[in-house]
DNA sequence: CTACTTTAGTTGTATATGCAACTAATATAA
DNA sequence: TTATATTAGTTGCATATACAACTAAAGTAG
């Protein structure tokens, strides 16, 4: 519980540098694909994979983005043709997000080289070693809430 | 080495969730100080604290980003009286970059502050543990790389 | 029902980020 | 020595990020 000897040992700045790398493995790996999403936009394509038809509020608590940062993002998406805003019928001040067949095709390509990212990332290391780094990180998100 | 059940247990994610949770924390650690840095800037005091005089592709390096990232983050801190570029001498492509006595003093208090906050975020955890994690952080860097 | 509060989203402003293309200066090869 | 290549830094452009202040709609208290 003392201070790290030096920054490359150090949890923290590892975990930004690591955010770092993979950061740009995936864009690069887009790019290389010619799948036009940044990481940011591909992070809501993910998501919706899921819970397509959710508002921009769901969006941010999800990937824990300030409100002004999503409206921003799926503007761009938007106009890119990769969602659509829908008015909540139950709700006037809400907009619906949902894919359109050209986002969900560019979606499906890039969850492919994402999970082939992981599996590149993890390679060599046992199951139990993540899970007890997940443990870690956990714990130290937790401490800094 | 399977897929991570969620991405609450999945390390990558974690680890981006980690890094926005720090950054936030920094930010605000500096705002209710009236330290007038953004935690970008901290990480260039930071560096200079050590390495005052280092021109912006060595910072670019350490901090592992852009040279056109440096030249706009130097430019403001400039601009704040953080900082001075001085043309190298031996080599008039470069700026060697030097700390101010203003930007000696903020560093200063913000390095106490990071501090502080990094001890609030290893808190309850052993040093055994903080190392196994730098292992597995630095072990999916690279493969990644 | 009216007034106050809360919620969803947008816009202004500022900073951070990186790719591509550029200038200027240094280093190297022919 | 001259031509070419490399290096340091800047600028144009586009995206991401968030705080503050705002509009509009919905919820709530009297």
């Amino acid at each position: 519980m003392s201070s790290p000897r030096s920054l490359e040992s150090n949890v923290l700045f590892l975990s930004g540098e690591l955010t770092h790398v993979l950061h740009r493995a995936l864009t690069s790996a887009f790019k290389k694909n010619r799948i036009a999403v940044t990481v940011e936009q591909f992070s809501i394509l993910a998501l919706l994979f899921y819970r397509d038809g959710i508002n921009q509020q769901e969006i941010g608590a999800n990937l824990n983005r300030n409100k002004t940062t999503i409206t921003r993002v799926i503007s761009i998406m938007e106009r890119n043709k990769l969602i659509v805003r829908v008015t909540d019928k139950d709700d006037s001040r809400g907009n619906l997000i949902f894919l359109t067949p050209k986002g969900k095709a560019i979606q499906k390509r890039a969850i492919e080289h994402s999970g082939a990212l992981y599996m590149k990332a993890i390679s060599g290391i046992a199951n139990t070693e993540l899970a007890q780094g997940a443990s870690l990180l956990t714990r130290i998100i937790q401490n800094l809430k």
